[in-house]
DNA sequence: CTCGGTGCAAAGCTTTTGCATCCGC
DNA sequence: GCGGATGCAAAAGCTTTGCACCGAG
């Protein structure tokens, strides 16, 4: 995991920076929970991260889990995404390339992929209702027309 | 509200057809709910709903509403939104141009805007990776430039 | 030493489920 | 009359909140 801990060295400083700032405090929870994310794949929600953690012996709290990704939200290391199921999934965000989700209406796989067209339109619709866009949130939903698709029989 | 009428009627016949094809029963909950929904404006929650029902003294449970709602966006005369609140969000879609959303981040308005392009993004991208892309959700994230936000000032 | 942050458990909210009753077909 | 649909209330999940205690600054 040597890639992933050097990662890790690099938000870690974003992250104690944007702490100092916002004179919040740097508890050891704070990072700990900011080096799980950063050193395990793909998204999770915060049972996933919160089990994880306590996998490895580390004592959290759900709440602190909650309040930590808040935090890690709105400094941008961290994404918070609604896939329609009531179920909050997040996503590190430092260091991997924007994308946006595509999700298998069958199986529910999330797949990742990327157009920079989406901008354009971010850019145009921006200006033409006078609005200043920071993000945004594009998912496709589709059946996969492979046939390795393990849900496809129960439609 | 002799237009709203009208397009009651249209998906009436709609939701009729629907119901027969797939031998569900045609109960009167379920127009109530339709008509409810289609002669009333914009976005709205199952609560939202619930409660306009149990104003005019329409006797419904929110577990009829919740599984009709379901019904409706099976067959495409209702679409659901999840815009970021845990809180599921609907609106009528036969009848209304198809759009997409921009909510500002100052006041949580949420706008509609169209642009076609997507389209394009939604083909090739179901090409490319070999899925039949059946809908989407694109939700822009912004600040409202001008002064008549009234939650600019919080910020 | 202060007071922001944490852990734990309880509460809050939306949504789902179980079951007796009702009514469309 | 049969079996799907409804109403009601209880239960289930995810998230937030209250409070006593802890520990970063």
């Amino acid at each position: 995991m040597a890639l992933n801990e050097k990662l890790y060295e690099e938000v870690k400083k974003i992250f104690t920076a944007y702490l100092e700032r916002k004179e919040l405090r740097k508890t050891p929870e704070r990072f700990a929970i900011l080096e799980e994310i950063y050193t395990r794949a793909g998204h999770f929600d915060v049972e996933n991260l919160y089990i994880s953690m306590k996998n490895r012996n580390y004592r959290v709290s759900r709440a602190t889990v909650y309040n930590t990704l808040d935090i890690l939200v709105d400094c941008d290391l961290v994404t918070k995404h609604q896939f329609g199921n009531n179920l909050a999934q997040y996503e590190k965000s430092y260091g991997s390339k924007q994308h946006d989700h595509l999700i298998c209406t069958d199986c529910h796989n999330v797949l990742e992929f990327c157009d920079p067209r989406i901008y354009n339109i971010q850019k145009m619709v921006g200006d033409l209702l006078d609005f200043s866009i920071m993000h945004h949130s594009l998912i496709l939903y589709g059946a996969c027309n492979k046939e390795k698709c393990e849900n496809k029989k129960s439609k």
